[in-house]
RNA sequence: GCGCCCGUAGCUCAGCGGAUAGAGCACCCGACUUCUAAUCGGAUGGCCGCAGGUUCGAAUCCUGCCGGGCGCGCCA
């Protein structure tokens, strides 16, 4: 019995005694879902619900009665064990092991499919995150939104939704300009620029590009800065794309910043909040009514000189994602941004769309770096800046993908280099795929013991006390890769993944699905195996939406 | 000054208004003739920043303080 079921079996038993007269509740009153969940004490049951305490009032009844009530007619549901009144009117469900224990039968047969759900189907959903500059490698912070966004994308995949990852490319504007200066310095063994960027990089590429245009060098100078930003920037931009695949990270689309302005689209935006009386002239510029729409204050869209102002960008490409058919455009923002959510919002009213509906922004706070326990500033321009490359080089791909995503974005946390690259368990990510590996090979030793699923699966026999919160695990999945992907918070996963991991560890050292040489092979071992197997999908279905590989050995 | 995020065990962090607030790490005691000990069992460790409010019930929601981080441009 999965916890759906449970849920219809509770609301149709409040809904039977209303009906019946024991309950002189409003029908309107009873509660479309009655929410299950599993308590955190053992000992209250394999779930619990406190609907009796939130009806009562309503009733007129005190919450232990209601619950009594609905207790008398849940015991008579097949599969529940027991229902009992606790405290100032919990209900405290237990199933039969048979009921419980079916479910590791149907997540095997469900293989990967287990824990895909409909939550999200039919939304449109554009998802942007990392968007990082052109101007240098990807740096820690833009790391965590790469391991965060993947993890979210499919995540909201997994429960229905149609994503497009998308990074936006900023490819125009003065900081390109700087770059192609800065690079322009370094090939020419100047320091850089006052307002440039520094860093080992800065000389790396320039060098690749004198490299690949030979007599560059001879060029009049700004020629020279010209071919530096446009080849520096295609450059950069191939680093980027490859850090980003050996992250295990691809988008479906990268957008240049630079087509806005070359297609019009950037007038078209204007001219739209035009005929919508958005906009005004003062001060020989340009402005955006924001203010009206919750702002602090109007934004200037064009400068007084002429020149588009950042934001106008912005306007260009959510018009443009709106146009592309997406309900809702998602942007992953680190902290250092969330000023703009004020006037991003705004922009999205003024076009007449739905703030937080339409148009969604994440704000993800910074990462910390620590050496030897202390804080470790980063500078782009002193170039004392950790990149996506040197955390993958120092930690590998997983730990630092599941490092960076098993905390809740709103918090901001402390990465300690040395930690991570002492490779020591102090990463939870190895728990995991420890728990993971250890299935796979319970699965070849069982093989090797002639312990086959197809000759056996009696649920019954899943009677161990570790066997029952393992099975509650398992039928949690579902709900909680729903609920992370309607929630945003993939970290979600990853807690729930531990909690599994651990639960399976507990299990393995108290049940055996292999018996020991001097016994028999019996439906206990066969049965276990299912639940095994069980395990193991959902424990690679989990890691597999952390974008965190499931190795069969360690 | 204004805005956003955070404040929970020694450390790093979980915790959809529910029961005795949890995990990992660290520290202490135990379990390797093992289906892989990267594991498991046990012990220790808490004014959930402070003060009010709402509620049958608050770490969770509201208000005000205190502390920390990050922002408040015709920069991008």
């Amino acid at each position: 019995m999965t916890p759906a079921e449970l849920s219809s079996a509770l609301r149709d038993a409040l809904a039977a005694a209303v009906a019946a007269g024991e309950l002189s509740l409003d029908p309107a009153d009873v509660p479309a879902e009655v929410r299950v969940e599993r308590p955190k004490n053992r000992e209250h049951g394999d779930w619990a619900t406190s609907v009796a305490l939130q009806l009562a009032k309503k009733a007129g009844a005190p919450p232990r009665q209601v619950a009594g009530v609905l207790a008398a007619r849940l015991a008579q549901v097949p599969g529940v064990r027991a229902a009992d009144i606790a405290g100032p009117g919990f209900l405290n469900i237990t199933l039969e092991a048979a009921s419980a224990g079916r479910l590791a039968r149907t997540v095997v047969e469900a293989g990967a499919g287990y824990g895909r759900t409909s939550a999200l189907a039919g939304q449109r959903i554009n998802l942007e995150f990392v968007s990082a500059n052109p101007t240098g490698p990807i740096h820690i912070g833009g790391t965590r939104w790469a391991a965060v966004g993947d993890s979210l994308a499919r995540l909201l995949r997994a429960t229905g939704a149609d994503v497009t990852c998308e990074y936006y490319f900023n490819d125009h504007g003065a900081q390109i300009d700087r770059f192609a200066r800065s690079l322009l310095a370094a090939a020419h063994g100047e320091p850089a620029p006052e307002d440039g960027y520094g860093g080992a990089y800065i000389a790396d590429i320039a060098a690749a590009v004198t490299a690949k245009v030979p007599d560059l060098l001879a060029l009049p100078r700004a020629e020279q800065q010209e071919t530096f930003r446009r080849e520096g920037v295609e450059l950069m931009f191939a680093e980027i794309r490859q850090s980003l695949a050996e992250f295990g990270v691809t988008f479906d689309v990268y957008f240049h910043e630079e087509s806005l302005h070359s297609s019009g689209a950037v007038e078209r935006a204007i001219a739209r909040l035009r005929e919508l009386g958005r906009v005004y002239e003062a001060d020989g510029a340009t402005w955006l009514r924001t203010s009206e729409f919750g702002d602090d204050k109007d934004r200037v869209v064009v400068k007084s000189d002429g020149q588009p102002a950042y934001i106008s960008g912005d306007l260009a490409y959510y018009l443009d994602k709106r146009e592309r058919g997406f309900d809702r455009a998602v942007i992953m923002l680190g902290a250092d941004h969330h000023g703009y959510i004020g006037r991003m919002m705004a922009m999205c009213a003024a076009f007449g769309d739905v703030p937080g509906e339409n148009l969604e922004i994440l704000i993800g706070q910074l990462v910390n770096l620590l050496r030897d326990g202390k804080p470790l500033r980063m500078s782009k321009r002193a170039g004392t800046v950790v990149t996506m490359e040197d955390l993958v080089e120092a930690v590998g791909v997983d730990a630092a993908r599941y490092a960076l995503a098993r905390s809740s974005v709103d918090t901001s946390i402390d990465v300690d280099l040395d930690l991570l690259v002492r490779r020591s368990n102090d990463n939870p990510v190895f728990y995991v795929q420890y728990a993971h590996a250890r299935t796979a090979n319970v699965g070849v030793n069982a093989a090797q013991s002639g312990v086959r699923r197809e000759d056996a699966f009696d649920p019954a026999l899943l009677t161990h006390e570790t066997e029952a919160v393992l099975l509650a695990a398992l039928a949690e999945f579902p709900a909680v890769v729903t609920r992370a992907a309607e929630l945003r918070e993939p970290h979600r996963v990853a807690r729930y993944l531990e909690e599994l991991a651990g639960r399976y560890h507990k299990w393995y050292d108290s049940c055996r699905v292999t018996p020991r040489a001097e016994e028999a092979v019996e439906d206990v071992h066969r049965t276990r195996l299912w639940l095994n197997d069980a395990t193991r999908t959902v424990l690679a279905a989990g890691l597999d939406l952390l974008g965190v590989s499931a190795p069969e050995r360690m």
